[in-house]
DNA sequence: AGCACGCCGACT
DNA sequence: GTCGGCGTGCTC
């Protein structure tokens, strides 16, 4: 018997299906959706693979599948076809499409041990001209002549350690084995409690507070807390995982692991119950439910403003689906922000409910991963990755609010889950359903020009009335001498909330706007010494931290060019919160964002608070803005409206007003009618004008005639060709290169039906992170077949051209970033 | 990517 | 004379 084999060692550009042996003892093992090892390449390393298909035959002249990782597949035929498609869809290969699909629990690790040959003498006379295989040696050695990979990686830098031991290991010094793990990819938490009592663990604080005042500041937050998360102490303090080492060793600390987030106990939300639908959701479950009975469904889009009742609809066609003996996915952009939806698919639905998120364990993950499998639970709920679930005799796929940007996958895979539930709803005949407030405008299109069906919910549940929305000028407020973040409509917006014991949300969009420090004197701004981007005032700490690559530093207490004052400047929760108190000073105010939300105080037990009315205000991020009911709140105000809307995206403007919409639908959720205001530098703009409108149709329309301008979606795909490595010059000559090579193509006959616009290279828009240089290639073109290939030809070319070598690139489509 | 094969410079 | 440097080409 032969496989054909996809191999995890096999990169994308020399990604395919291997052909192997099936020595006969494996036969009855290694079927379609099984993992194995092989040997791969000239060193016959062994490499995790799947087996897509098998056949008959000798081949003799194989190489032999080594060994069988799984009693039974963990991929469907369906899922390992899925798998074919991400592959040719999103530029990557079979194996990254196939590690996607599975559960963490799931994936395999290897522990790498190493052994002193014991037939070697004296090493010591042989290492002589190699000084760091000499070290690796003696490292080994010192260890009891075996060890593994991990406790040496700790002691040579990674490149090193490579280069000694594959020397040592050539020479026949050392024998390596290799042990497979299930990954115990848990999510842990490191925590670090005292292991001496606080009076001495203080004094010795106190006698290394100059020479080690990192250890002094965690013994002395460890003192005061008792225990707490390695991860919370270091952002505190500034100190880093060494002096946690150290104090362990030191006897000082006892670090342990705890499992990070426990399965969000799922209460469900009263009885199960007879859904009644209002005429206007008893008109789209009829027709959705018409739609689904066709021999191929389709898409459809069902826009529904915001509290119109979409969940009603999806659980009356969930029944019917489970009634016809088949099982449904709910895609959902953030769990965590919708507990709500869970709870009420449970009170229905009960056991049948299956979940799937990142929060979950990996062993609870992996659990709900096999019920599915196994067709217990066939009402499955989740956020991106569940688009894969193992479903049993798919009958409807749910992308609810799908515009939103968390279906996008920013890491390899670059996948759009909504794409890919659209492509499994339509190989298993099932009818996919895309729920929005707001759809995104390529969706709308879509519906609007037939190749989905439309159906729509105009009214608001129970009749409510939309709330009432002002534009506050933050110009004129400015000129009429108010700086502060809150204008004069919000400030007393709130006064009068106070007086009638009614809460109100304000939402701080710092989406492209973050908080930096400022010299006053010279102007100066500091940098991340790694990323090409200015460092982020956290006031929690104190310090200046960078969002990419996680540098961290004490703020200055001067200038470091000229010695001037630093002054953290630009609108912070903070600030806003600061001024609050300044106009309303018995005014009661929760915040909650990152500085605020952690793991010891997380973003459910603000709001509880704020439910519970202890706080008349709440101030935050976008968090604030998701899905959450409060009967009280009467009030919302955007304090920013703009700074997301200038961003230089083609997607700006509909993610602005996708969220002014949700937000404004924050207010009023109740029996009160609420107010919402819109805080702006530019209340003319037509977005903002439309938001508070509350028009959708007009901002589709304008919306439109923009893409279509622009060559964006849905008129034309944008693909972004990303090349990076350590050499600035390097990587704009490579993108350069590429985009010759793409030119000279695209001008052959054979490609002459390819129209296509290309734009850059440029710098990405933050050209450097983590040292690493970033340029790109944005091609505007049609997303087919054709395009697809020749541009997985071109990045095969370029990976496999040698004077490319210190520069790689990838591709993805129709980017968020 | 990762590895072996193959051809030039610093040591016994 | 050889060990080890790095450029080249292939991976069932």
């Amino acid at each position: 018997m032969i496989a054909k084999i996809a191999v995890s060692a096999a990169v994308l550009s020399i990604d395919k299906p291997y052909a192997y042996r099936v020595p006969d003892s494996l036969a009855e093992s290694c079927l379609p959706g099984v993992r194995v090892t092989v040997p791969f390449g000239r060193g016959n390393r062994m490499s995790e693979g799947v087996v897509l298909a098998t056949e008959d035959g000798r081949g003799e002249a194989l190489k032999a599948v080594a060994q069988v990782l799984d009693s039974e597949p963990v991929l469907s035929d369906e899922l390992l076809r899925l798998a074919a498609f991400v592959r040719e869809r999103y530029f990557c290969t079979y194996y990254d499409a196939v590690r996607a699909m599975l559960p963490a629990g799931l994936w395999f690790s290897y522990k790498q041990t190493y052994t002193i040959a014991d037939t070697v003498g004296d090493w010591r006379a042989l290492m002589r001209r190699q000084p760091e295989a000499l070290g690796v040696m003696e490292a080994i050695a010192a260890l009891g002549g075996r060890t593994e990979r991990e406790a040496l990686k700790k002691q040579f830098p990674e490149q090193t350690l490579d280069k000694a031991l594959q020397s040592l290991l050539g020479k026949k010094l050392l024998t390596a084995d290799t042990d497979l793990l299930r990954r115990a990819h848990d999510k842990t938490e490191k925590i670090a409690s005292l292991a001496v009592d606080a009076e001495e663990a203080l004094s010795y604080a106190r006698s290394r507070k100059k020479s080690a005042p990192l250890q002094t500041a965690v013994l002395e937050l460890l003192a005061a807390i008792g225990s707490g998360s390695v991860k919370d102490i270091a952002y505190f303090t500034g100190a880093s995982g060494a002096t946690f080492r150290r104090l362990e060793t030191l006897g000082y600390l006892e670090l342990s692991e705890q499992e990070l987030l426990r399965r969000p106990e799922i209460e469900p939300a009263g009885e199960k119950q007879t859904i009644i639908l209002t005429d206007e959701q008893q008109r789209a479950y009829d027709g959705l439910l018409a739609q689904s009975r066709q021999a191929q469904p389709g898409v459809a889009l069902l826009y529904g403003v915001t509290g119109s009742g979409k969940t009603a609809v999806y659980l009356r066609l969930i029944e019917d689906c489970l009634a016809a003996g088949k099982s449904a996915l709910v895609l959902v952009p953030e769990i965590a922000l919708t507990p709500q939806l869970l709870r009420q698919f449970t009170a229905q639905f009960g056991e049948l409910v299956g979940v799937l998120h990142s929060s979950l364990r990996v062993g609870e993950r992996y659990d709900e991963w096999k019920r599915i499998r196994a067709g217990q639970a066939r009402v499955v709920v989740g956020t991106r990755s569940a688009v894969f679930a193992p479903l049993q005799n798919p009958g409807l796929f749910i992308v609810d609010e799908e515009q939103e940007h968390t279906y996008k996958s920013e890491n390899n895979p670059r996948y759009h889950a909504r794409e890919v539930a659209i492509c499994r709803g339509a190989r298993d005949s099932a009818l996919t359903v895309l729920g929005s407030a707001t759809p995104s405008v390529e969706t709308m299109y879509r519906a609007k020009t037939g190749a989905y069906s439309l159906f729509e919910i105009r009214g608001r549940y129970n009749g409510r009335a939309l709330p009432e929305v002002t534009i506050a000028d933050m110009k004129q407020e400015l000129k009429s001498g108010n700086a502060s973040a809150i204008s004069a409509a919000v400030r007393q917006g709130i006064a009068e909330n106070m007086a009638l014991g009614r809460q109100t949300i304000l939402l701080l969009n710092r989406r492209g706007a973050s908080r930096l420090v400022l010299c006053v004197d010279c102007g100066a701004v500091p940098q991340c010494p790694r990323c090409s981007v200015n460092l982020t005032y956290h006031s929690a700490n104190g310090r200046l931290m960078c969002h990419y690559c996680g540098h961290s530093e004490a703020m200055p207490p001067r200038c470091p060019v000229c010695g001037g004052h630093l002054k953290p400047v630009g609108t912070g929760t903070q600030r806003a919160e600061l001024e609050l108190y300044e106009q309303i000073p018995e005014v009661k105010v929760l915040r909650m964002d990152a500085d605020t939300v952690s793991a010891t105080n997380p973003h459910e037990k603000i709001l509880r608070k704020f439910r519970e009315k202890k706080a008349d205000v709440l101030i935050g991020t976008q968090m604030v803005a998701k899905g959450l009911d409060f009967e009280n709140v009467t009030l919302v105000g955007v304090l920013d409206a703009d700074s997301s809307l200038y961003l230089d995206h083609y997607r700006a403007s509909e993610t602005t007003f996708s969220m002014l919409t949700q937000v404004i639908g924050r207010a009023g959720r109740g029996e009160l009618t609420g107010r919402a205001v819109i805080q702006t530098m530019t209340p003319d703009n037509a977005v903002i004008q439309l938001a508070a409108a509350q028009d959708y149709d007009g901002f589709y329309d304008m919306e439109i005639g923009v893409r279509e301008l622009r060559g964006a979606p849905p008129f034309a795909d944008l693909f972004t060709i990303t090349f990076t490595g350590r050499t600035e010059s390097r990587v704009a000559e490579g993108a350069l290169a590429f985009r010759s090579a793409l030119v000279a193509a695209l001008s052959q006959p054979s490609n002459a039906a390819i129209a296509m616009q290309v734009l850059g290279p440029a710098p990405a828009a933050v050209a450097k992170i983590n040292n690493t240089y970033r340029y790109r290639l944005t091609l505007s073109c049609r997303n087919a077949r054709p395009v697809r290939d020749l541009l997985r030809q071109l990045l095969r070319d370029f990976a496999r051209d040698p004077k490319m070598r210190e520069v790689s690139a990838f591709a993805d489509v129709n980017s968020y970033e």
